[in-house]
DNA sequence: GAAACGAGAGAACGATCGTTCTCCATCATT
DNA sequence: AATGATGGAGAACGATCGTTCTCTCGTTTC
């Protein structure tokens, strides 16, 4: 097993037990296990729990705006894209294992004591928020950054109270809620 | 020092720490010391961590919820409550103790591992569901239940962003998308 | 073929966790 | 004054944490 394939299956089993449990609750050892990668490579590779914590937070936060950016893109229209990002959620919100935002989460166990963790997290949002902007702007809207920025609250809005009641509902709520900002915003909706 | 007085000061302890610093990061040692209550009575009135956990969630519920209500019901009319919740956060938010919702924090750390404290959290957003729900009816929204929903979500969105930011602004745009949700359900806004 | 190395398995380490127990001082009751 | 219950201070316990170390073995290199 070589180094890059070392590396993929401790940040495979670390995103998985993190997400799953939190990271407080999963010990180094369960992700050696987990992985089958031994204790000391772990180590070589990782040199602390936090550095592990960190990496995991760097590779989900790109891995997650991929796939809803390529979501998406798929959008013919510019104009429908930024609700495209809510019918996104819904479907992840569906999946089995979801348990909220990974990031929201961390901070908020790690949030006081690591900055490096904080700094992954605060990077994560930002990228997000980056990208709704982006989205806004090409679909039309006069103002794009306040819009952006209430799309980016709708988001996390409804990533974490699907996650508490176990539905996808939130994500049609917060959609029908984007769609009365956007067109507040000027911006036309089919 | 009678019970209900070591009842006070232990969850007084457990709710500055278990909120600053994550239930998980706090050990029962240092809210006896906090707290200036022994060990020996802190097992009898609460008799596990997962029980202190618990009640220091519910008390906060209580509060929160109560110091909510009361900053709104201050407003005259009714039309304009379901706005006010958003300009109590915008104070919450700027305290400098804030750190994001206890119960979000709490979920994120425990939800897997503790129905109790699953329970707890669930019980808190569904209560402030119920209180929006009847703000927004009061306020003459022909269909409360979704926008209420909405409000719910725009809310919690607020709180995390606010959390990761460190800023008190997304309690303005979740307050401008709100407003942008109410119009569009007919409610009239000043 | 011998010597040096790298890596895996897992024991070991010190710290800390949640929880219980011991010891002793205090106080109300006989 | 003697007794018994109560509660506080903190040691003790077993478990588990993050991290390091030991031992062994297969591989590589001269």
């Amino acid at each position: 097993m070589d180094t890059t394939e070392a590396d993929g299956r401790l940040l495979d089993a670390a995103e998985s037990l993190f997400y799953e449990h939190g990271v407080q609750a999963v010990g180094m050892d369960r992700i050696r296990t987990a992985s089958g990668v031994s204790l000391k490579r772990l180590y070589q590779r990782f040199p602390s729990k936090d550095v592990l914590v960190e990496a995991y937070l760097r590779r989900r936060d790109g891995r997650w705006r991929g796939a809803l950016a390529a979501y998406v893109a798929e959008r013919p229209s510019a104009a429908e894209r930024p609700l495209a990002v809510f019918d996104w959620l819904e479907e992840w919100f569906a999946e089995p294992d979801f348990r909220g935002c990974a990031f929201i989460n961390a901070y908020g166990e790690l949030g006081t004591a690591s900055p490096a963790v904080a700094g992954a997290v605060r990077d994560h949002k930002a990228e997000v928020l980056r990208y709704l902007h982006g989205l806004v702007r090409d679909a039309g809207a006069a103002e794009p950054g306040p819009v952006a920025e209430q799309l980016a609250v709708l988001a996390d809005g409804a990533i974490t109270t699907a996650a508490i009641t176990g539905t996808p509902a939130p994500a049609r709520s917060a959609r029908e809620a984007a769609s009365a900002v956007l067109k507040a915003a000027g911006v036309a909706q089919r």
